[in-house]
DNA sequence: AAGATCATCAACCGCGTTGGC
DNA sequence: GGCCAACGCGGTTGATGATCT
């Protein structure tokens, strides 16, 4: 079918917004919400197409965005999802509040690929761009940079059908709440502009195989390694239920500040705990010091050391979990290998956020409380609570409540 | 001081998805 | 089930300011 045009481009603005556009649709939206976006321009007296009122509004007019510069965490946070995830902006923008995916994606492009690239590291894979590290004889690597990208995409699945489930619970169990919030005239909040949840059947839907086998692996790791998850938080069995097992969202009352569209709706905001982070980035630490930390990265000796330790964090075929997977959508047939532990790329992010050994060993006093920092920031010889951290790490991120995001 | 080049980021464009009819 | 409008996302562009020559 043909595509309609997102708006009558005859007589309608393009280019940047004006202080009176901005101030025009800002006070159409906090009288009336936005509606329809396409009817608002009409209504708020702009020439514009409701697209672009959308885009104005969801990266610079909406109260509650955060902007500035990128803290250490954020960055570690972006490097480690999109790891994960890919250029899925969105998903990556709903584990840091208040950034707009665009603004990730920006800062992304311009900063931090720039930084991978400058230091070796393919910015699309995460990997050292260097073959010879690639490759291993075997052709093992290869085919472990697949099962990573299929984790990544189970991983993805997994993290959209969670997000709906706990979307839909939150919205139930507030479901009086937002039922006066909603009486109030007009207003369309960031809840209930998102589109209605359909009725929440009252089991959790069954889960793909994919997912437990996933799960299942996880479970394994937890059970040879250490039942306890990170904080000394037990892992949960998976069972029967889609609950995460490293799914430790915290939520908080929101703060009374919250401008007005974020807060009405939402009570609460997901409070990401970061696994060997907590405590040392307080988000005050500015760019400019991690501009340092990178810095460092251009000496060929740190370099090497990099590229080591990432050589052995992506060396996950030891220990190897055979994990043969019956798949009702299966994207290939080849049984799953994965890390018993999951560790690759582990340490990634932690060489390039905090390889400033006088940086990390303070930070890691931070983080560990000053108490058991061998085990907390790895003390060289405790892989396996490294791995567990990282994949604590990521898989927290990915776990912590999309349904928060301010986006809609 | 002036032009060239680079870096940044707001905004646009087009495609895929969703949901109502 | 098909059609279509609307929305959301990700890639790309272009304006602008900063830096370099």
């Amino acid at each position: 079918m043909g595509r309609s045009p997102c708006c009558d481009k005859v007589g309608l603005k393009k280019g940047p917004w004006t202080p009176e556009e901005d101030q025009k649709l800002l006070a159409y939206i906090e009288e009336h919400g936005h509606g329809s976006w396409r009817a608002l321009p009409i209504k708020a007296g702009l020439q514009r197409c409701g697209k672009s009122c959308r885009l104005r509004w969801t990266n610079y007019l909406r109260p509650d965005i955060k902007r500035g510069k990128f803290t250490l965490q954020e960055e570690q946070t972006i490097i480690q999802l999109h790891a994960l995830l890919g250029n899925r902006w969105s998903a990556i923008a709903t584990h840091l509040p208040k950034r707009t995916d665009n603004e990730i994606k920006n800062y992304w492009n311009t900063h931090l690929k720039k930084r991978l690239t400058k230091m070796g590291i393919d910015p699309v894979t995460h990997k050292p761009k260097t073959d010879s590290l690639i490759s291993s004889p075997d052709g093992g690597q290869s085919k472990n940079a697949a099962n990573l990208s299929h984790m990544a995409q189970w991983e993805s699945a997994r993290l959209e059908a969670e997000a709906r489930l706990v979307r839909e619970s939150k919205l139930r169990s507030s479901s009086l709440i937002h039922q006066q919030q909603l009486n109030s005239p007009g207003f369309i909040t960031p809840a209930s502009a998102s589109a209605p949840p359909p009725p929440l059947p009252s089991l959790p839907p069954r889960s793909l195989d994919v997912l437990n086998a996933w799960h299942g692996m996880w479970s394994k790791s937890a059970e040879s390694g250490g039942a306890e998850g990170r904080n000394g938080v037990p892992v949960t069995g998976i069972g029967g239920d889609l609950e995460s097992p490293t799914s430790t969202v915290s939520y908080i009352e929101n703060a009374s500040g919250m401008a007005s569209a974020a807060s009405v709706g939402e009570s609460s905001i997901p409070i990401i705990d970061f696994v060997g982070n907590s405590g040392s980035c307080d988000g005050g630490t500015m760019k400019e010091e991690g501009e340092e930390n990178w810095k460092g990265f251009g000496n060929s000796t740190e370099s090497a050391e990099y590229k080591e330790g990432l050589e052995n964090s992506m060396s996950f075929t030891s220990g190897i979990h055979d994990i043969s997977i019956s798949m009702e959508n299966a994207w290939h047939t080849e049984p799953l290998r994965i890390g018993n532990n999951g560790q690759f790329m582990e340490g990634f992010t932690d060489l390039l956020l905090n390889n400033s050994s006088d940086r990390s060993s303070s930070d890691c006093s931070d983080r560990c409380g000053g108490g058991d920092s061998e085990n907390c920031c790895g003390g060289g010889s405790e892989d396996y609570e490294d791995n567990k951290n990282y994949w604590n790490t990521i898989l927290n991120l990915v776990n912590s409540s999309p349904s928060d995001s301010p986006m809609f």
